[in-house]
DNA sequence: GTGAAAGCGCTAACAC
DNA sequence: GTGTTAGCGCTTTCAC
């Protein structure tokens, strides 16, 4: 058996009231008898237990965070930013790995209501009608992180991805490639669109026609940049600058180009995105468009901080500032 | 007010006892029960509370994981690997960044103790008196993972860092460079010490005097082993290989080298440690010691159900087996 | 400033 | 096969 309140109240001869009191640090105690309290506590090796004051204060200190892939270099970044803060405001958090699977996510969302979190942080890219249904009907405050739900309708913070993609397309486009090349990984979500919407309106704004060739989809790893890139060098007359949707893509091209016995940025240059680690990481270093990804989780756990405890806020979906960072991979 | 077991009881005409019983899969419930008492629970949307059952059952399927930095690419994927058997098992999993801070890494135990966790896993580098004492008087199952306490005492998962860094400077040294340089971050750990006395083993068989010099202490960082080239190439006469601790600084090194016009491997080899995913992402491709960070992370959780469900387990201290993976950073 | 007592929502004997 | 009834360890009125 454990010690409990019970055990510190009758050695102290209080009620458990007052041990309560103590350690919660209620000021409506006597210092003699907070002293006496705290001594015993000390002595008994008293330690207070969660889950009795979670289900008596309806409060756990505990923030779901439902994550793609915490082994991600992109997604850990925005977890340990998440984790800082809410270790600041004194929650833990449960983690749980999603793998952008539909089946997975909804039930990880109920789980998290069961386990009676206090908040929910949620990263992903498909956000389904059954999504926002269940997300908008949440017990508890919930907030997106590097997530979009086309409604609009749920706490978010975000850059803004068609800005950003527009400028990284248009830079390149300056540098003297009419056309550049796009390679993405598919996926069906906002952010996805908008990244999309930002490339081909830098085309627009130089009248060049949209050429669905130069969109080259595969998936969202090194490994798909590196056939991207030997692609690439067989089509004919290819463009000579490559934007990727995520920098580990950009590295796969980099390397596949290599490989090829292509120099970058001389030959093709290569464009990046999220500036992770990985963007220095390489030679040459990759240009690349900064997301930050850490302050996206820390602004994220604040926002949901406020709605946890009530406080107005304003601005519901923050949009964070982005910014190009010009390496060696582009002239 | 939200649905509470009680209400479902009373609208499905049955007692407590029964909705309890078919929540928790219970056979000895009469097939139509069962069905009256799902229907109800579908009806009003009843949601078990995981909190309530927690503080009844004393178990709460929810495991503590303490972490020095999520957002490491050896850690992070050693966290999914441990997720993802908490998940078979129907644990949730507490994460929590330690930043390999002593007082940190000790409140954080403490609280998952508070939370009621079923079971925890640690991953520290120095494992003083303290922690094995908090860790050994601990309430339920702990089992360390990529760590290891000189006493042995607790249950781990590891590699043989001993062995894996002999092997890696043997390698080298068969290669032909007699004395070559070990590369690494300095801290008070006992995988540390095993990883520099596999490079001394290796050094002593061939009858070569450790040269002091020629143990190079930086940070664990990629910057760190930029650095670290930086000095290399200064010194005269130097050796024309080196075992860099991890893949990071492995790759620190290589870039290090290249950008001071040097090649890898023909005028100076580099051998990693961890086999991240790192290792494939450079040019030249690293050879290194592969250290499974993923199944060390999915040992250590399974090992730990083991414990929870008092199964007997013969070996505590699970050491996997390592490997050298030759890529062409050496000759 | 302190205590008594009623829950919080559920599980787990135990009885029938 | 089903119901009754104690708790689990704490917070939170409400008295005093």
């Amino acid at each position: 058996m454990n010690i409990t309140i019970y055990d510190v109240a009758r050695e102290a001869n209080v009620s458990m009231a007052t041990v309560s009191r103590v350690v919660n640090g209620n000021p409506n105690v006597k210092p003699a008898t907070r002293k006496k309290v705290l001594a015993t506590i000390e002595r008994l090796g008293y330690r207070p237990n969660a889950v009795a004051r979670g289900l008596a204060s309806k409060k756990t200190t505990t923030v779901g965070v439902i994550i793609p892939d915490i082994s991600s270099i992109f997604f850990s970044e925005l977890a340990r930013g998440i984790d800082d803060i809410a270790t600041m405001y004194k929650y833990n958090i449960i983690l749980s790995n999603s793998d952008q699977n539909k089946e997975k996510e909804l039930r990880l969302i109920n789980t998290m209501f069961e386990k009676q979190v206090d908040g929910l942080i949620y990263m992903g890219a498909t956000i389904s009608e059954e999504h926002v249904q269940q997300l908008k009907t949440s017990p508890v405050p919930v907030a997106l992180a590097a997530t979009i739900d086309g409604s609009d309708t749920i706490p978010s913070v975000n850059i803004d991805y068609e800005q950003a993609a527009y400028e990284a397309t248009k830079y390149l486009i300056e540098n003297g490639t009419e056309h550049p090349i796009y390679v993405t990984g598919v996926e069906d979500s906002v952010v996805y669109e908008r990244k999309l919407n930002g490339y081909k309106k830098a085309l627009e704004e130089s009248n060049v026609t949209f050429n669905e060739n130069y969109k080259i989809e595969v998936d969202f790893s090194y490994e798909a940049g590196l056939d991207a890139a030997s692609k690439i060098v067989e089509m004919e007359d290819y463009p000579k600058a490559i934007f990727a949707a995520t920098d580990e893509i950009a590295l796969g091209i980099i390397h596949g180009l290599q490989d090829k016995g292509m120099n970058v940025p001389e030959d093709v240059e290569v464009f990046g995105f999220d500036n992770t680690r990985l963007a220095t990481m390489v030679r040459p270093t990759l240009t690349t468009v900064v997301q930050p990804m850490y302050d996206i989780g820390a602004v994220a756990m604040r926002l949901l901080t406020k709605f946890m405890n009530k406080e107005t806020v304003e601005e519901k979906n923050v949009v964070l500032p982005h910014q190009i960072v010009k390496r060696n991979s582009t002239k």
